[in-house]
DNA sequence: ACCTGAACACCGTTCAAGT
DNA sequence: ACCTGAACACCGTTCAAGT
């Protein structure tokens, strides 16, 4: 059945990606192989090999897909509020709610293990700088021209802090330290620490 | 070879152990597998289901002695600090310290994927709670025995900003950002959350 | 040129058989 | 009783060979 040519090489890859973010979303990552793909899309395991570099060029694109509906997310959340501080806090509920609704998707993003050789590709980390800038974008709002020096160093500290709130809370390591919600704990973490950012211009 | 006993139960669960955390710290997670462990310690695979219900538990294992190992270093920190305020902070730079000089074993901790049916083993559930309860004392000294509640959401809260501080720094993403260093990072995020906790019950 | 499919070197897990 | 080793069902990756 050699000699196909039913599918253009982009074509494939989009089949390629489609099929493997469907079977991450049923199985998880443990469930994502290249042999199930290419069964998925009804060709053999080499043809992939043809469109990516290996399994792991296939799950980095994935992964710069899923950075950019956490974009797009964090984008929409900004449109509904009025002053920086529900901004940033709309945001990071954004976050943590699209980290619960594709969970086995984010996941990948942030399990995915950086081999020592090869660094991230360009687009790859352009893409979660853009998501730090946002938040950066709203601190300097909150704080004011004068102090974009410790908006760029807060918006940083601060998007840490709630990404580990989602880490624990996506890893179910928390449920056990007797935390009432996600939400309120994520609330906490926000309005003291930009509490503590604004009393210190005073 | 059949009917060796050169070693007993125990003496083969504690050869497993070292061997797979050698194995860890040498190849990461990806190098970790049964048939490896099993050469390294002069027996065959099937020995190790004896000793390990299989891979997963001996992974769980491995990340419960990781936890010990991170509460040590976490009392030691509290050791040589006058005030709560610098104790908090000494666990922090001393949290991060831990998983930069154990990357791979601090990395397999938190990106062992807990499988939906079977929980965290109760010990590994209270390894956890131990550290939180640590924070959470100094908090406790930090705000008053009035704010009890305050400070158990606090530390929390802090906690989990820390740790995600410390989880993006390990997975590179970080440095892409533009942070001047990590340690810095991390003062940020506890000293104007602790700041903004303390303005409140003003 | 495009795709196959067999091969290679790995996995985790099980379990009848050997001593 | 203790341990083996072969078997099963999987992997990722490569590449000569077929159309």
């Amino acid at each position: 059945m050699a000699r196909r040519s039913d599918h253009s090489r982009d074509e494939i890859h989009e089949m390629v990606l489609l099929a493997a973010e469907r079977l991450l979303e049923t199985e998880g990552a443990g469930g994502l192989s290249t042999r199930k793909v290419a069964t998925e899309i009804g060709y053999t395991v080499g043809t992939l090999y043809l469109v990516f570099e290996n399994l792991d060029d296939l799950v980095q694109q994935i992964n710069g897909r899923t950075l950019d509906r956490l974009y797009d997310t964090l984008i929409q959340a900004t449109k509904d509020c009025a002053d920086p501080q529900h901004c940033i806090e709309a945001m990071a509920h954004a976050y943590i709610e699209f980290a619960i609704a594709h969970r086995k998707r984010w996941q990948l993003v942030f399990e995915h293990v950086v081999t020592g050789d090869a660094p991230l590709p360009g687009d790859y980390q352009s893409k979660v700088k853009r998501m730090f800038d946002l938040v950066e974008s709203q601190l300097n709002a909150l704080l004011g021209v004068k102090a974009s020096l410790q908006a760029a160093n807060g918006a940083r500290a601060l998007w840490c802090g709630v990404h580990g709130v989602c880490s624990l809370a996506i890893s179910q390591k928390l449920e056990v330290t007797g935390v009432k919600s996600v939400e309120s704990l994520t609330d906490t973490l926000v309005d003291n620490f930009l509490r503590g950012l604004t009393a210190k211009r005073k």
